[in-house]
DNA sequence: GGATTAGCACCTAGGTGTCAAGGT
DNA sequence: ACCTTGACACCTAGGTGCTAATCC
């Protein structure tokens, strides 16, 4: 009923990253600005982001850094995942910022493990519409063109930089972050319109060493997005079986369940 | 009655690193290797450790880093700790580990705001006896020559490397790190022989760049000593003013105390 | 009427000293 | 005797959806 999947005619054309603002706690100043223009300029512009999906995973598909070319990133909890998608995921936003659930975490491969990289997320718009439940139909309806868009913020995991090995040696857990719907956020959340739909995406950014830098033609990043992590931005629930299956498969819920089944 | 104040004849000279174990999250190979031999061979061994005592801190006065002239540190909550010194601290370990109280935590000034810093902290023993706790004269006396000494370990600011200016923009808490006794510890933290007195050193390590790394001569780290916080590693309270201390200002343990002063 | 907000009870997760019991 | 351990009650800190009130 509703298969929320991204259709070939994203509108990641029309989303442009202008003045980016940076969050987590980053190491240097250095690095900082290193990224920024990467992404910044390169990341979401219409020329360099041919994404393509795979079978659970998207790829930047230009030619990128040898020290990018065999990562590959699969998302934890990939079933819950699914059991949500189905329903169509919602998230809530608020103004003081609310994590994420489930959490989106991933598990690395082909890193150089003594390289250093920098992990990070942001959310692009499914779509430019509006979004509003039908509670008769239970169903999401079009209520309109997207609200102006958020001011664009990227979310930088707080243990970057870190090598290869590091990140490796165990799933990589983005718990820290937080969507918010408050467009004056001066806390670095991730500011989303509500009543919106989302596509998170996760970036592997490569840091070259000072003598590596030189070979300016390879994207230093590589993008994956998992379509089945696509989600609405509320303020309030909407589909009573999302506010079900939260309450079934989320720890912190526990004091809302019937029946005792612990096993999650 | 028992000041327990730092002489001049440290037994630092006894003390050596000879298999450094890193803990707290470190974030990347090359950067571990680079401290590593760093203080691992210079910090504590007898040549190039003259530290002098000031006021409050006390710094290496060999040749430094210029990125590392002007850097000062202060103690946070210094009054609070001359409060515990006055009695004579107690620092609780377990098998687990157990967090200090109070929390050693510094106000960085002088870094070079575009550099990048690693943070860190050890523990030197102050002397070589093993001490125990005299009921009927309320003061601690002493048991003999120390215990074989335990595995040096340092700990890294979870939060290194960062640049000068992360650093300096607010207080540096090293809440995360935890003291133990156990020999075998397996969790990366501090190791030390309880009923033994220990000097805590706070350490501002410069991560040279690839270009900078060549002027070999100068110590590419500072180190801090404030004599307040010296302490004695207990797997139990042994003077009951330190016990009264602790419940009045720790809020973790605001469950044991009588009135309610909650002005801590 | 639809969407948002603030306070709340109820959790998880983990930091306290206490106390009785165990160890050497 | 002296020191250490583990279970425990009692906190802090913060993540849940619920509910009623509010905003537009």
């Amino acid at each position: 009923m509703q298969q929320h999947l991204l259709e070939g005619n994203d509108s990641e054309n029309a989303f442009c990253y202008s003045d980016p603002y940076w969050n987590g706690s980053a190491s240097s100043n250095t690095v900082m600005k290193e990224i920024e223009e990467t992404v910044g300029t390169h990341s979401v512009s219409n020329k360099s982001t041919k994404t393509i999906q795979q079978e659970t995973i998207s790829t930047t598909s230009a030619g990128e850094h040898t020290k990018l070319t065999n990562v590959t990133a699969t998302l934890e909890m990939k079933p819950l995942w699914e059991e949500f998608n189905e329903l169509g995921t919602e998230m809530i936003v608020t103004k003081a910022g609310r994590r994420m659930f489930p959490t989106f975490q991933v598990r690395l491969f082909g890193l150089d493990p003594a390289a250093d990289y920098m992990l990070m997320m942001d959310f692009v718009p499914v779509d430019d519409k509006r979004y509003r439940y039908a509670f008769h139909s239970s169903s999401w309806v079009v209520a309109g063109k997207s609200d102006p868009i958020s001011p664009p913020r990227i979310h930088i995991h707080p243990d970057s930089p870190a090598s290869g090995s590091q990140w490796m040696k165990q799933v990589v857990s983005f718990d820290k972050l937080k969507l918010t719907n408050n467009q004056l956020d001066d806390n670095g959340h991730i500011i989303l319109n509500s009543m919106h739909r989302y596509q998170p995406r996760f970036h592997v950014l490569y840091l070259p060493n000072k003598s590596d830098s030189i070979d300016a033609g390879k994207q230093n990043f590589k993008t994956f997005m998992f379509p089945e992590t696509k989600f609405t931005a509320v303020t309030a629930y909407q589909n009573h079986r999302i506010t079900q299956l939260k309450i079934a498969s989320n720890p912190f819920a526990k004091g809302f369940r019937d029946c005792d089944s612990d096993d999650w």
